[in-house]
DNA sequence: TCAATAGTTCCGAATTTCTGAACTATGGAA
DNA sequence: TTCCATAGTTCAGAAATTCGGAACTATTGA
């Protein structure tokens, strides 16, 4: 298995990170991201309720979201921790993020209007 | 020619806005829109500097702006005036619009950071 | 060493994007 | 009215991307 890649803060570009939140599905797996505390693992968050996201399915979207720079991937033991960059990132594009999640309806905490 | 849709405020999705906003050529459409005080037209805008967008491309280009809730086009003559929607647009999602072009190092009047 | 679990990679099918060529709509000139 | 020029749209085939089942890899525990 190759390692996985995770850009530095100066490389993440704004297309990857719009790109790789205009798909629900991610945004879903995202926000849910987000609002756990321990750090999600891929099959925790598979289950969207409405439908079961193939497996993988599932590993090509946190690869998106790894790879435009929205999550950290690490493997510890047999399952994968997958923690948002938020602070990272808010630092790099003020307000993006939560600007994101607002129009989404999705930021934690927040009943969802959509 | 069919007529040219437009979503209401209501109907618009954060995803297409995402989904158009990801591609930096249509960014850079959208932010010399943003600037022009005109409306500007589908040809005044197809020259990028580094490449001309083919015709076709621009035509489509504006259809995702257009049917993500981006802007607004109308006929007017012989040419196509395009304008945004940005005020309407951050009533239904407050900040969205300003961030990402931010992000992008596109706000009107702001220099280049990208 | 073997089995179980978690996730990745591969690869073919389906979908989407891109763009040259043909077409449509409008306005102005003859 | 007819013809031409201009601005943009639509069509269609090629290229690129996405989706997801099946096979594979890595790690842990028995």
């Amino acid at each position: 298995m190759r390692p996985l890649f995770h850009p530095a803060l100066e490389d993440i570009k704004p297309e990857a990170i719009l790109y790789a939140l205009s798909d629900p599905e991610r945004v879903a797996i995202y926000a849910k991201l987000a609002g756990a505390s321990g750090g999600g693992t891929c099959s925790a968050l598979a289950d969207l309720g409405d439908r079961v996201i193939p497996k993988s399915s599932l590993s090509n979207h946190f690869k998106v979201l790894r790879e435009s720079g929205l999550i950290r991937s690490e493997r510890q033991g047999v399952e994968m921790r997958n923690q948002t960059r938020c602070t990272e990132l808010d630092e790099r594009f003020p307000g993006l993020i939560r600007a994101i999640l607002t129009a989404y309806g999705q930021l934690p905490g927040q009943p969802k209007t959509d």
